[in-house]
DNA sequence: CTTGACCTTACAGTTACAGGAAGGTTTACA
DNA sequence: TGTAAACCTTCCTGTAACTGTAAGGTCAAG
């Protein structure tokens, strides 16, 4: 099949494609006599393999060890559960980042009036607030 | 006072600064004699007020928006009431997201035995799973 | 035989800086 | 007075993970 076959079926698009082969994260891909590239199931198992990885939050790098670790016969799934509890607590301390900020956007908001005055809590916030004001 | 006071006044990188002249997001510092930058207390307040807005998730767009309104006297408290809000949804999508993400790693991790064998429910929900397995 | 939908490569642009090179300035100290 | 550290300057490259666009070749339908 051809790319944009192989980028429905995996979920990735066929920029991506083409560019996950220049960076050799995968191998390339077989050509037709005219030079189109081509695809087989097994190649497409790959992609969605790519997909669903970066789909929870897996970078590029750790793709590519996990695309490793899933090549390899003599692997230890202690491998790939340590990379997936990082990978979780990463997610873990991103969340408690963002839930902080929103907090104090969400803090800022409630003193501000919001009307068609210039006089706004927010803006005297973001220009004299020290570190924490929660 | 030279860019590197300035930097530690505000919580911004010297290097940040300066990347923040380039974009026009702020005005060219004035120069001493010897060519170096000098800030007065104003500049500081201005550059610290964009280290809080960034600390608080808004990009360097939403910052010059952020900015005018800062300096503008007959501005609109609601303007920036309305960014607020608006960068707190999406605050809130991505976290709804990453925690989604991540339970889905977790229920990865929980189905993996982690051990020296080669047998690994990860690599097989990454390889085959569908859509949606939560 | 042409039109539209494919495919190819190659290069620029995105975000928000950080790192580093090459060189000028200032300050402290021996 | 010399010099070394610690500043400062501009300019260029690199980062992550692509997306967009240009210029052009190929294929299938009507």
């Amino acid at each position: 099949m051809n790319i944009s076959e192989a980028a429905r079926r995996s979920g990735l698009s066929a920029k991506t494609i083409r560019y996950y082969e220049d960076i050799e994260l995968i191998a390339p891909a077989t050509r037709g006599e005219n030079g189109y590239r081509q695809y087989d199931a097994k190649a497409v198992e790959e992609l969605h393999f790519l997909a669903r990885a970066r789909d929870v939050g897996f970078d590029l790098h750790e793709c590519r060890q996990l695309l490793e670790l899933q090549r390899d016969r003599s692997r230890q799934s202690r491998h790939a559960r340590e990379l997936v509890l990082e990978k979780s607590e990463q997610l873990q301390a991103r969340v408690e980042q963002l839930v902080s900020m929103q907090q104090v956007l969400q803090a800022m908001a409630s003193r501000c009036r919001g009307d068609e005055g210039p006089e706004c809590a927010i803006l005297d916030d973001l220009a004299h607030a020290s570190k924490d004001n929660r």
